[in-house]
DNA sequence: TTTCAATGTGTTAATTTTACACATTAAACG
DNA sequence: CGTTTAATGTGTAAAATTAACACATTGAAA
């Protein structure tokens, strides 16, 4: 419990000046963000990591991440490491989470703004030939330099809780999908086995996805029809989840 | 689409020399953390707001935030704020999302973290005769200094999506409620009116309610009974959320 | 042409959710 | 003290959703 002189002091009004010098001077630290970029490819999930930055982490993979700009917006620096990492604009990216433990990196004190980024491994040009940069499968990442393990695992979580309630996963695949492609996606994101048909029913229920009257093309089997998602169709018929579920 | 040359810029090493200049010098800005405190009362959903300390945004209401210290940890300068407003340990308290808009706060480059926190109004004694100070209905929450109504209403939707999913909504409750305080009070935070016939199936079918076998005392009408939440139950058998749904 | 592997399709049972009404209890009131 | 009032406590049936499950068809590969 405050005294009354200690609740007086923490409410007196700051004028504009002191906030100023107190933003301008002593209180200022380094702010970087961290994109956690998945892909889909070979009907598995996979994430873009670099060689560290760093002597100590030397040999371990670290997520793609830069220091903020003073007068850059903070997602405008998120878009700015997907871009140069991936040479893509207009991806999806969503803020996870922020991770300031004063001692989490090594070279002072850097507060990071996690991000994750679904990107269709197709469109992408990078150049993986330069051996710092590498596609790795989810399941096989571990012990990530500094708290990029932490940082991985929890946007790979909201990935898999996102994904259940909104039509994010389709940023993984080409415009043009089968089923099958979608099922596997979804298996791969959320790591457990579907049933076909139950999938199948649940998805032309919910009656966003257009039957393209096509076929797939070069698959070493029988070719599935190939549907897209009804973005604004979605848009208009979105619904408010309630239902309370421990 | 990057050349070779820029990826190659773009991945060279840095030394931990070069990263620590970064982070000491140019690239510094301030950050601070902003608390939405909700409280319930009177079966309503109510948010602890303060009057703002600047000029610009005079006779308007804020969050309650701070600068966060160089060297102390984010979660940590949340707990102080907490701690000076209300003089409470031992609070919820989750992070929500970062602010990070160059022009959010007009005293220069403020990056902020969003939290809420939820906490029982029984026992914490807040100077509310300070009339800087003060618990506001969340349905009457309007036009807030800064960007804070846009924190505010971020914040209002991840309280009503987590409360659906874990038992957070009992440490607005003190630890002895009925089921109509549990029911008012998610009436509360989702905005919704429920079937008190259903509601009390569904808890009870959950099975994390505890019997205390005690009464109301003082309600101007039949007492009911009183229950506890078991959250060591709970946290055994909680459960994994599958199912998709848009 | 045979083999193989994946596509495409429906029904039934089980579970979950919704809608809905009446007797009981204790406090408040005259 | 008896009556009124307002909230508690309880169950069932219909509707909707989810889960389990098998076989004929197609086209590529061998």
């Amino acid at each position: 419990m405050l005294t009354d002189s200690q609740l007086k002091q923490a409410n007196s009004v700051k004028t504009l000046q002191k906030i100023q010098s107190e933003v301008e001077n002593i209180n200022r630290i380094a702010l970087s963000v961290d994109c956690v970029i998945f892909g889909f490819d070979e009907s598995k999930l996979k994430v873009l990591l670099i060689r560290s930055d760093l002597k100590k982490y030397q040999g371990k993979w670290s997520l793609l991440g830069d220091l903020v700009f003073p007068a850059e917006d903070l997602d405008a620096a998120a878009y700015r490491i997907l871009k140069q990492r991936t040479g893509l604009s207009d991806v999806f990216l969503e803020q996870v989470h922020t991770f300031g433990r004063v001692q989490r990196h090594p070279a002072g004190r850097v507060v990071t703004v996690a991000y994750y980024s679904l990107i269709n491994v197709q469109h992408h040009k990078l150049n993986i030939l330069d051996n710092e940069l590498h596609w790795h499968d989810v399941k096989n990442v571990t012990d990530l330099a500094f708290d990029h393990q932490e940082i991985f695992d929890t946007c790979i979580r909201q990935l898999q809780k996102r994904v259940q309630e909104h039509p994010l996963g389709f940023n993984l695949l080409p415009k043009k999908f089968s089923l099958r492609e979608l099922q596997n996606l979804y298996e791969a994101i959320l790591d457990i086995k579907m049933d076909r048909r139950n999938f199948r029913k649940k998805f032309f229920a919910m009656d966003f996805l257009v039957d393209l009257k096509e076929m797939e093309q070069n698959v070493p089997h029988r070719p599935g029809k190939l549907y897209k998602f009804n973005f604004e169709k979605y848009e208009k018929k979105k619904k408010k989840l309630i239902g309370i579920d421990f």
